[in-house]
Formats: C-alpha cells, sequence, structure tokens
DNA sequence: CAAGAGGTGTCGGCTGTTGACAACGTACGC
DNA sequence: GCGTACGTTGTCAACAGCCGACACCTCTTG
C-alpha cells in the first residue's frame, strides 16, 4: 500500500486548513484573483483575504500589481530545500539519470513519480526527443485508482499498463520502486497510443525493470519480497 | 528594490504562523522529532503535535517509523506545479541553458536565485565539472545584506563582486535580471576564491552580462532604464 | 448616473485554540 | 527490579483570536 499513513481530517485546526487550501488553490490554478480563490475555498473575501496576506507575509504566495495572487518563493525554496536534504533528496537525484536512460532506450517520456495522499504526483522528466511526445506532467497529480502510476504505487508487482486512463490516447507503464516492504515511488514511460503497440510495451517494461533495478542498487534499498 | 512586498508580520493568523513554522522547521532540518521542532518554534509539545500532525493530514510533512518527521510530498507538488505553471515557470526553464552555457564559459558554478523576503535563494545551478568547484547552494537561503547576489536582487547596476561574504574561501559573482523597473530574479558565478583572480571575474562578468541579455530577450522583459 | 464586480476595513460574538496537567512507553543507570 | 529522565500523547476549561455580517471604496461598463 502506499507509504503515506493518513491521519484524520477533523486533526487539522480550521485556520490551518483554510490558509492551506487557498495556497493549493493559488498555485494549482497559476493565477488567481481574490473573490475567484475565496469562493473556490468556500470562504468569505474578509477570511480569504486575511489568510492570504498571511501566505504573502510568509512568501509562500505573491500578488501583482493586477490584484492576481500567484506562487510565492517560499514554496520554491522548500522545495529546494527538501530536494536536496530531505528524505527525496537521493531518490530525485539519482532517479534523473535513470529517467535519462530509459528515455533513450525506448524513445518515449519518462517519468519519477511518488505517493500524495490518494495521488501519484510527477516530480521529474525525461522528455521525449520524438516530434509526437508526451509533456507536461511534471507537477501533475492523478489519481491512484485506475492508473498504471496508480497501481505500481501501490505496490502491485511488474509492470502495470494502462490505456486512456486520464488522457484517451495516451498509453502508460509504470513500475514501483520498493524500499524493502514499502513503496518509495514509480517511474513511468509514457507515450502516445498508437506507438505503445504490444512491443512498445515490452520494451518500455524492461526498461523499467532495468532502471528500476539500478536505481534499487543506487539507493541502497531493500529487494522487495517477491 | 526587492520584488516580494513585505505585508506586516502581525497579519498572520496566530495558528497559521505557528503551522508555517513548523513546516520550516521540519524543512530545514531535514529531520527532526516531535519535541526539538516545538523547542524550535516556541511551542509546547502538545501544540506542536497538533499542527505537526495537520501538516502530515495534508501531506506537507511526514512521519518515518522512528518519530522523526521529515518533508512530505505535497511540498513537492507544489513546487513542481509553481515551476511548470506559475510566475516562475518560464524563468527556470529559460535560465537553465544560460547557466549551463555560463558555467561551460568560465568553468564555475553557476546559480538562479531569487528574492524570498530579505534572503536570496538559490533555485537553479550549473555545476562546474573541475575538481574543485562550488556545490550544494540549490535551496540555500543568503542574506541579502552583504552579499553579491543580494546586491544584484537590490538591484544594484552592472556586476557585484563579493569575496568571504558566505563562506571565507568562496567568490561570487552576481547580476540581476531585471524585468522592466522590477528585478525578477539574479544569476551569479560562484567558484573558489584563489581561482577567481581579477580576469577570473572580468570574465565571469562577461558572461553574466551575455546570459542576462539572452535571459532578458527570451523572458520578453524590458530592458531596465539605465 | 446606476449597477455590478472586486477589494478592503470594522467590530463584537463565540468557539476554536491553547497549554497546564496527567498519563504512557521506553531507555538507562544503580 | 526500581527510579529517573525523556519523548510522546490525550484531556479539558479558559480566553482571546478568528470570523463574517456589514459597510464602504474604487473601477468599469452600459
Amino acid at each position: 500500500m502506499p507509504k503515506i499513513p493518513q491521519p484524520s481530517d477533523e486533526a487539522v485546526p480550521r485556520s490551518v486548513g483554510r490558509a492551506l487550501d487557498l495556497l493549493e488553490i493559488v498555485i494549482a490554478e497559476g493565477e488567481t484573483n481574490l473573490t475567484t480563490a475565496a469562493v473556490t475555498a468556500g470562504l468569505t473575501p474578509t477570511t480569504a483575504l486575511r489568510h492570504l496576506r498571511a501566505l504573502e507575509t510568509r512568501g509562500y504566495v505573491r500578488r501583482g500589481t493586477d490584484g492576481g495572487y500567484s506562487a510565492g518563493p517560499t514554496v520554491l525554496r522548500l522545495a529546494a530545500t527538501a530536494r536536496s536534504e530531505g528524505p527525496f533528496a537521493r531518490l530525485v537525484r539519482l532517479a534523473q539519470p535513470v529517467l535519462d536512460e530509459m528515455t533513450d532506450r525506448t524513445g518515449e517520456s519518462s517519468y519519477l513519480a511518488i505517493c500524495d495522499g490518494d495521488r501519484a504526483v510527477y516530480l521529474a522528466t525525461c522528455e521525449s526527443t520524438r516530434s509526437i511526445r508526451h509533456v507536461g506532467w511534471v507537477g501533475k497529480a492523478v489519481p491512484l485508482v485506475g492508473t498504471a502510476v496508480g497501481e505500481a504505487l501501490a505496490g502491485l508487482p511488474g509492470a502495470r499498463t494502462r490505456s486512456g486512463a486520464v488522457e484517451p490516447d495516451i498509453t502508460a507503464v509504470a513500475r514501483a520502486i520498493p524500499d524493502g516492504e514499502l513503496i518509495a515511488g514509480a517511474v513511468s514511460i509514457i507515450g502516445p497510443a498508437h506507438r505503445m503497440d504490444g512491443a512498445a510495451v515490452e520494451s518500455a517494461a524492461a526498461a523499467l525493470q532495468h532502471g528500476v533495478d539500478r536505481l534499487i542498487d543506487e539507493l541502497g534499498f531493500e529487494r522487495a519480497a517477491s
């Protein structure tokens, strides 16, 4: 099962939850104004303004001259720190050359994903160099249920394949990165369904297996008991 | 002056401020336990536990089997989204090849930095390939005051040079990326002081000017009135 | 000018946040 | 084994911080 435990939602102080809601709304929208953010968060404009001002003070969002809110530098700073010093540091760093090799080998885009609640989040990619390629899913979250990467993060063994799960003309092949009994993340190869026939899926599966094996070695993870 | 306005600190709801304090403490420490985080934040263990549980529920931190708290996936997700869709998206993306070229040209490590409150934060780098090289400042925040990158982010013109500002044997040359009257960020070249003599500093300054010019063009920024 | 949309400030009620206190579990020393 | 220290977790009543109803302002459009 996913590595992330799920403490009860009612444990979140109301004010904190609201501020975090607004933070996530602003970042997901890219840019948004006060009224829209307030409606989306289910708050009055006054309350939303108060929290957005707090987030602005702390650098998590910033406000443009046109009054729109967008991401501030603090999130980037925290993430950069988390990438360089936290539990994800080695995973993301060591995964990038593995992604590069898988893309080189298969000709399709490859991704690293981790589990975030009930979603899989793509954190890193190496894009295919073909004219028709899969792009743009870094930072994207997809459901764990019904997706190849979700199945991999759920710990299902071997290569998982799904077509049309997130978008209709996309095929994804994914494989878990096990750390003993836990799942540290997953890597996937994603391409246009018309190119991902049986042979291409097998090639992707082989590249994923090789890539995961290499990652496990480099990260010093225990092999899953299979 | 820096691009970030500074709303008053007393505007932050207390509970929100405490939760964000704890988030920043956990991420800065890499991993920390409840009692240490509570002491650092100036809170009782009970209050700290409550907020850390909230952050854990939301995925911002996670707790290991040993009870330690470390960064959770949500920060990485938000940052990845902010990088791909927010106001930093184009800056970071277009800056990377510029950093690569500056490093290639000077033989020293180069960085992209933005302003976060009263600090400069390094967001991206291209490391020198020399055996003795500057490494490891992605995610690091340095004071705006007294540093080359701080002066650049303060909008001081031309190449700024400082030696020994952050660490004793390091020389940094930095230059602002202006966006009209505002400063979008700064790029800097950092190397060991013993290599950064007059000629190397001039070479770095030239590479920075060329890099910034290229970035301004690609980003479509207005040139600063100098 | 009037209407609408977006934004901002005020203030008193009330309930959400808080920490003092208690309890539990584990590790260590005698 | 017992006592102590430390880290963690839970309870509950006091109180002050959070909240939103309301008022007001600015700008745009018809």
